[in-house]
DNA sequence: AATATGGTACTACAATGTAGAGGAAACGAG
DNA sequence: CTCGTTTCCTCTACATTGTAGTACCATATT
């Protein structure tokens, strides 16, 4: 694993994930997000959900039209195992760099 | 203030500086990061501290000379009010995503 | 059938991350 | 006093991430 390295939104973006569980799809993602302050356009979090698809740290999985009003299909994503584990490997430098002065 | 997110490496950049206080000069602060867990060439880290000061997020100073062998010149840099800004700014989302689950 | 709604994909460009090679200055040994 | 060694900073060029806008699709309402 040569580059193990995630970037800023792309970590936020797992950690989204993981907050929802199982329903974590775009919209919902997108809007957790916002609530934590992170604005982004839409279009921002697919590029980076399919980049992170790509490499690998999460999966998804097509749901069901459901019976509302434009009701399209849902593409609903989960953190890999592999994701998980950049997780970790990028917070760690943070952790070790900001427990000698209590900045977190 | 347009655009104030900073990368993961320029988030690490500061607080690596801070850790160090007064002595955070180039050398230093890589190894600070490498230490840390956060490898990277020397060239990333002056790229980056480059950007941080076009940005105004941190500043520097030359130092003079030591009486070391090869003791050129420092280069001293800290970190400014808007650096420390852009930090908390940075780790906000992070923490009100995590406190949820208990990632950190 | 036309429009509103909730949703995803594509495209193109800006910002960050990355490393390598290249100076500049100071010291010690000859 | 000049040469190699050490320490440190700068420049250049390219890869990866971040960003938003626009287009597109399917369903429900009217």
């Amino acid at each position: 694993m040569a580059k193990d390295y995630i970037g800023e939104l792309e970590e936020l973006v797992l950690m989204a994930i993981l907050k929802l569980g199982p329903g974590a799809y775009g919209a919902a993602i997108h809007e957790t997000l916002e609530d934590a302050g992170r604005s982004l356009s839409v279009g921002a979090l697919y590029t980076t959900l399919s980049r992170l698809e790509e490499k690998g740290l999460v999966g998804s999985r097509m749901g069901e039209p459901t019976a509302e009003r434009g009701g399209r299909a849902k593409k609903y994503f989960k953190v890999q195992a592999a994701g998980a584990r950049a997780l970790r490997a990028a917070q760690q430098p943070r952790q070790r760099l900001s427990a000698e002065y209590g900045i977190v």
